[in-house]
DNA sequence: GTTGGCATGTAACCGGTTACATGATTTT
DNA sequence: AAAATCATGTAACCGGTTACATGCCAAC
């Protein structure tokens, strides 16, 4: 279902596109919320045709369709958003392991832990770095009378404040095996 | 992959237990950072059985089978927890949800953000409620001498962290949107 | 003319969910 | 005697991953 959602979201978003088109945004804009490859991808959208949530606007060449939301789709998404209440999964190998982390010695616990805390580290620089691209592009969108594209604004958000927390808590822990030993 | 090591963690924390016992200690202690059901549990500890990571160590009435960690079972476990590089995965479907915000009219943007809010918010209260009997029992085992259950302490702080990230990520979203309109 | 990017698809497989199915023991 | 809980399993299905497979077009 989500997989869905998340095409028609980008088609909402970003206007009518071929699934090749579409594979890329999932890889640039989409991949820290979705991830999605073509061999999934091609196949959904030709289901979501037969559905009337999208229809085939042109073939180009290459055999390239490009496809469009239909206000069938628009109505499924908009749906889809306002209705959904929001289910946290929490099926996570990070937390996994964090949460077995006891069981090794504290040597070896602050080792993984350590290397938890890299991992967000280098993912909260990289959302970061995102984000500045995004507001230096908006700036530019602002000042040239466009308007800024937002879609997306609040997850990059969310997913930096996430990964500041992982900081955090992989710093405490370490400190708080220290303190215990 | 995930649910082998999360059944060695589990039987090697708690003891020989049976895939009954199992099933219940996910939904109990395992159950926001891991879930698995009994339909999956079964056949899994028999492949494992197969494998050699655990044995069977008594077959008891009603066709209970309790199960046992073997050494390799063990050294597997050990080799997870300390090669394993943490991979976030990021397939959320709130997420998702958030991405999209700005594709909605701003009072249905704050309806969302508002059950989202709600709904971390309840989390927080119910994971904290978790640590509150968890820190009682653990007080109680030291005045006992008995050493406290430290497993899986650490990936419960980490979720009540990820909860209240997100109950204050979900509440500046929404003043965002009111000051933009 | 060869490399690289564009463009689309299929198939095998794996992990996880839901539903089906059975029967023993304990509690009321 | 009936209901609840213990206890184990199988089967169909679904979503996602990896690998296989094909061919066009542009640039060098």
């Amino acid at each position: 279902m989500s997989l869905r959602i998340a095409l028609l979201g980008l088609l909402a978003a970003s206007g009518p596109a071929s699934g090749y088109d579409l594979t890329k945004k999932f890889e640039t804009s989409l991949a820290y919320v979705w991830q999605a490859g073509h061999s999934q991808i091609y196949p959904e959208l030709a289901k979501m045709a037969a559905d009337g949530l999208v229809s085939v606007e042109a073939e180009g060449t290459r055999g390239r369709k490009t496809y469009t939301i239909t206000p069938e789709g628009e109505a499924e998404l908009h749906q889809w958003m306002v209705e959904r209440d929001p289910v946290v999964p929490l099926r996570s190998e990070s937390a996994l392991q964090a949460f077995m982390v006891p069981l090794l010695e504290p040597d070896e616990a602050i080792a993984v832990l350590e290397r938890m805390r890299a991992g967000s580290q280098a993912r909260l620089a990289q959302l970061e770095a995102l984000r500045e691209t995004k507001t230096a592009a908006a700036r530019l969108a602002e000042a040239e009378g466009r308007h800024p594209d937002a879609f997306g604004r609040y997850a990059l958000d969310l997913g930096i404040r996430h990964a500041r927390t992982a900081v955090e808590w992989a710093s405490d822990s370490i400190a708080d095996i220290r303190r215990r030993t």
